[in-house]
RNA sequence: GGCUAGGUAGCUCAGCUGGUCAGAGCACGGCACUCAUAAUGCCGGGGUCGUGGGUUCGACUCCCACCCUAGCCA
């Protein structure tokens, strides 16, 4: 093995705003996946994350909620960080973008950049919000599409016809968060001059830091021209100031990758380790960025450019990866295939998901889809079925037999050496994040390992007598292939690995030690180390993921008292209605009608007949005296048991269910009610 | 609309630079076995490799057009 590498391994920034989801844990997996792989290896691996803790829509919603952008943002890290540790993503640190850590170090790059003459400034027009007085996002205005037509679209696409354009193309547009008609407004912006850094964008992004294909595409953005990005954003902002510039912050992507290095430098105050020794131009050390193939521009262009033009080293390689499909679908709310990870966890073992997900990963940025019913046959019949049961299978009688004692030689030393050599492909696939090649290679294993079981039949030995130590020599054999096994799936399968480590009594699994056997040692009592999926779960997984949905969908003004609001008026409409305070001076049933009273009012001077259907609710006698509110200038309703002059306000469902709306103490016959 | 990636057995996927490349796992059918969480082993059925053209002695593999799916367009 190559001498003892020196790896820092990221995954990207997760939104402050909302849980984390299935498709995030792609990406977690992945990476954690590696990371622990490299581990394995003997090699010097960080893994480091944050929280993406910055921007309007953070502050919108902590707004919402009535509370501060910073309990949210520590309320929603704090699930964060649950949800992964439950994964076992094993981060060495997870940290925030709203850090110290990160406001020096978005400050140190931005001066540098500046200083380096990278950054310039300009008067922009965009769209303000006069009522709320903010800027506003393009995502924040809506309208209809200037191409199509369909209603209620962004500022910056139609989701119907797939139009692109600017939020000043959009047909009556209203923000969304106020709903006032936006105005143009002017805005003195700060720009990062990318086509600064074309040559040596160039350079890089064709020395194999990319994957091909996404070398492919940066070469149809470098044909458009790199444009200058506009890095600043105006108060009110959540972020970072930019120095030297009152009321302007740094856009929320210009400081959440510079969140990898305030993560890491937030380890190396805790650790010892030294920051620039990792991050400094000359740096020997490998650095590794896993992302989603939607922010490779960011990653790919701006990022490496800001490093560079600050000081600092580039990344040894950016590697972007698809989304995820549930069942062949977009992940989508209305199917319920829209699954946090929480809820998947309320349900279902983790360790099953990276193994189906494993299965699955290749280096590219093809999609992968979660199919279900494949998901449960797959894990079922490989995990289960295959590597667990060689244990199972072997356990006992080792056991029963001989107190738990394994022989003192393999049975079939060259069938060892094969699995060992085995390691190698192996090892390559994980290094090349060929993932479901590496699964593909251990599953034929643990066919062959089964097969071998099979063909020895212990269970036939011991029927025998005097072929005692044959029985314990086979499965000896057979728990070492399953040992292996069980190092090779570690890095996907981190718990049922531990699991197994605890039965075998055997040091933590390397890819060093993994070719010593186990021989004249003792292990544990055989445990089952993973069970099987059963539909039943999947499915109570999902009606629980609609059940969120249905939650968020309707949130509290939607359906006030589970009726929804009328349409809009205006104040001229109301002032229509005229309300006027009335005294019941008579009540009493209708004849012939179950639910009908004849009421008789006091509007402070002429006295008018009502019929109204609160019988139900409502003995006529204790009606009389009270006062009420009722619609004066309705018109005139002849019914069948006489006509109604007027209408009182009842709230309520109807039926037994009906409260008269009652004016407090002091109100007169006759005022009016506005 | 432009661009990118992909469309191979019921399902999930392998198939490098054209000539045993028509495959694997799961599912399905039969047999065997019973140590194991009804697990395992052996055998088998099943695909005109998105559609239509073209290049070639020969194409899943190259070219063109079209259809479908996903994504990107800062």
């Amino acid at each position: 093995m190559t001498a003892t590498r020196r790896i820092l391994v990221t995954s990207a920034l997760p939104y402050a705003n909302g849980p984390i989801h299935i498709g995030h844990l792609v990406e977690y997996v992945q990476t954690d996946i590696w990371a622990r792989f490299q581990r394995m290896r003997g090699h010097e691996c960080y893994y480091v994350c944050a929280d993406d803790a910055h921007g309007t829509p953070i502050m919108l919603r902590a707004e919402q909620e009535g509370i501060t952008p910073e309990e949210l943002i520590e309320r929603v890290g704090r699930e964060h960080r649950a949800d992964f540790a439950d994964f076992r993503i094993g981060f060495d640190n997870y940290h925030s973008t709203h850090s110290p850590e990160n406001r020096e170090l978005a400050t140190l790059i931005y001066e540098r950049l500046k200083a380096g003459g990278h950054i310039t400034t300009r008067v922009i027009r965009q769209a303000w919000d006069p009522e709320r007085e903010i800027f506003l996002p393009d995502r924040y205005i809506r309208g209809e599409c200037p191409r199509c037509g369909a209603p209620d679209q962004y500022g910056d696409a139609c989701e119907a016809c797939g139009a692109t354009y600017t939020p000043e193309e959009l047909r009556n547009p209203r923000s969304a968060i106020s709903g006032a008609k936006p105005v143009e407004r002017e805005s003195l912006h700060y720009f990062f001059r990318l086509a600064d850094f074309g040559p040596m964008l160039r350079e890089w992004t064709r020395a194999g830091h990319l994957q091909p294909e996404v070398a492919n595409k940066l070469d149809e953005w470098f044909a458009a021209g790199l444009k200058e990005w506009d890095i600043s954003r105006d108060a009110p902002y959540f972020g970072f100031e930019i120095p030297n510039a009152p009321g302007k912050y740094f856009y929320v992507w210009m400081d959440a990758p510079v969140g990898y290095m305030a993560s890491f430098k937030n380890l190396c105050a805790r650790t010892g380790l030294d920051f620039d020794e990792w991050w400094g131009p000359d740096s020997e050390t490998e650095l590794y960025h896993f992302i989603g193939k939607d922010i490779i521009y960011f990653h790919a262009l701006f990022w490496p450019a800001m490093l560079h033009g600050a000081g600092f080293r580039t990344p040894s390689a950016v590697w972007a990866h698809g989304f995820l499909t549930v069942d062949g679908q977009k992940m989508s709310k209305s199917r319920g295939t829209f699954i946090r990870a929480r809820t998947y966890l309320d349900h279902l073992d983790p360790e099953w998901l990276r193994y189906y997900f494993a299965a699955k990963l290749g280096p590219g940025v093809e999609d992968i889809d979660l199919n279900l019913d494949d998901f449960v046959q797959r894990v079922n019949s490989d995990l289960v079925g295959k590597v667990v049961n060689i244990a199972s299978r072997c356990a006992g009688f080792i056991a029963k037999r001989f107190g738990g004692r394994l022989a003192g030689a393999l049975e079939r030393p060259a069938l060892h050496e094969r699995f060992l050599a085995a390691g190698a492909s192996i090892a390559e696939a994980y290094e090349r994040r060929e993932y479901a090649r590496a699964v593909r290679e251990i599953m034929a294993l643990a066919d062959e390992a089964n097969r071998y079981i099979d063909e020895r039949k212990p269970w036939f030995l011991a029927r025998e007598a005097g072929r005692e130590a044959e029985v314990q020599a086979v499965c000896t054999m057979g728990l070492d292939l399953f040992r292996i096994l069980m190092g090779y799936l570690k890095p996907v399968l981190p718990r049922v690995a531990a699991d197994a480590e605890a039965f075998l009594r055997c040091p933590p699994l390397t890819w060093v030690n993994i070719g010593e056997p186990l021989l004249d040692h003792t292990v544990s009592p055989y445990r089952p180390l993973l069970t099987r999926i059963e539909r039943k779960a999947v499915d109570a997984m999902l009606a629980d993921a609609r059940a969120d949905l249905e939650r968020e969908a309707a949130p509290q003004p939607v359906a006030p008292g589970g009726e929804p609001l009328a349409p809009e008026i205006t104040i001229e409409d109301f002032q229509k209605v005229d309300l006027r305070v009335a005294r019941i001076v008579a009540a009493e049933a209708v004849e012939g009608a179950d639910r009908l009273l004849r009421l008789t009012l006091d509007l402070g001077g002429p006295r008018r007949t009502v019929l109204a259907g609160i019988r139900q609710a409502y003995e006529p006698e204790a009606l009389v005296g009270r006062l009420t509110v009722v619609v004066a200038n309705l018109r005139p309703r002849k019914m069948r048991f006489g006509v109604s002059e007027g209408m009182v306000l009842a709230a309520g469902p109807g039926g037994r269910e009906l409260w008269l709306i009652a004016p407090d103490e002091g109100a007169e016959p006759g005022m009016r009610v506005r």
